[in-house]
DNA sequence: TATTGTTATACTCTATAACTATA
DNA sequence: TATAGTTATAGAGTATAACAATA
């Protein structure tokens, strides 16, 4: 007869989540968790993290568009951008042009090499979004995108 | 005739997010931070965080739940969950009490008046949830919480 | 007078190592 | 030897105030 042994706490009988389970926030933010997880994991071996990739990726596909800009779209503040395009400038895969009718503002551009990285990047995330929803049919990952866009837009 | 005057960057044309809004990943943290919003503002009434009641509504229903299962259940580590449960010990939400089996745990129990926080809260968050899904019918806001979960679990 | 980009700084959140008491 | 709870601490992420240059 195998000896008797007490399960630890984290294989014990799970805890009662119904209430928080039947919540769109509890929910939400579980799945953001996860998908962020694998991003981050999926990213590093670009050097970027999940900020970076939207920077660059809205850079590819608006040029020369402004701190002020980005920070609008991705809701950040604009101090918390600055070392982060300064430290895409210094990788080279940015650039700053003078803004052509406003002396305030920095445009900004993507170079060959940042280019080329979204591209690379823009790839991995394809996958990535085809892994995180595999359990999903491409009817059901279309719905969640809409419903999620009806939540926040 | 009215003064020409350049639009800010803030309000200019916005930019070009297709590429972003195709992806759940994107989706889900843009609908999250949207809700977070909502729900630390209306938890601030009763001075709790979010995370405060997550641990609040998981013990209204699992009482005796200890740290352990908690950060198990939550994904929370040890050493953070420490400080929140010692604040909510101190102002007479929840009990200490020794764990019937094991010496080295201590089982978590709401006090009166935890118990009837937990109520008041909770009863805010299904307000809460309502005008979060408002854009959403019944049936939409069922389905979207069926494929997050199909995403997380 | 308002806006862009910036510096400095503070506050919160999250993560790691190491200790103690008990299993 | 492993686990529960804890301490101390480090690192991200996020927030506000204030400044110079330009609109």
């Amino acid at each position: 007869m195998p000896t008797a042994r007490t399960p630890s706490s984290s294989e014990s009988a799970a805890l009662d989540t119904r209430v928080l389970e039947s919540l769109v926030g509890y929910n939400t933010r579980r799945a953001w968790s996860v998908i962020s997880s694998v991003f981050a994991e999926r990213m590093a071996v670009y050097g970027l993290k999940q900020v970076d990739f939207s920077v660059l990726s809205l850079l590819a596909h608006n040029p020369g568009a402004t701190s002020r800009q980005l920070c609008a779209t991705l809701d950040i503040l604009p101090p918390n951008l600055v070392s982060l395009v300064a430290a895409m400038d210094s990788r080279g895969l940015i650039e700053r042009r003078p803004h052509p009718t406003d002396g305030r503002a920095v445009g900004l551009h993507l170079t060959a090499a940042g280019r080329k990285l979204v591209r690379e990047a823009e790839q991995t995330v394809t996958q990535l979004e085809l892994d995180a929803s595999a359990k999903l049919t491409v009817r059901e990952r279309e719905t969640l995108i809409k419903l999620l866009q009806k939540v926040y837009l």
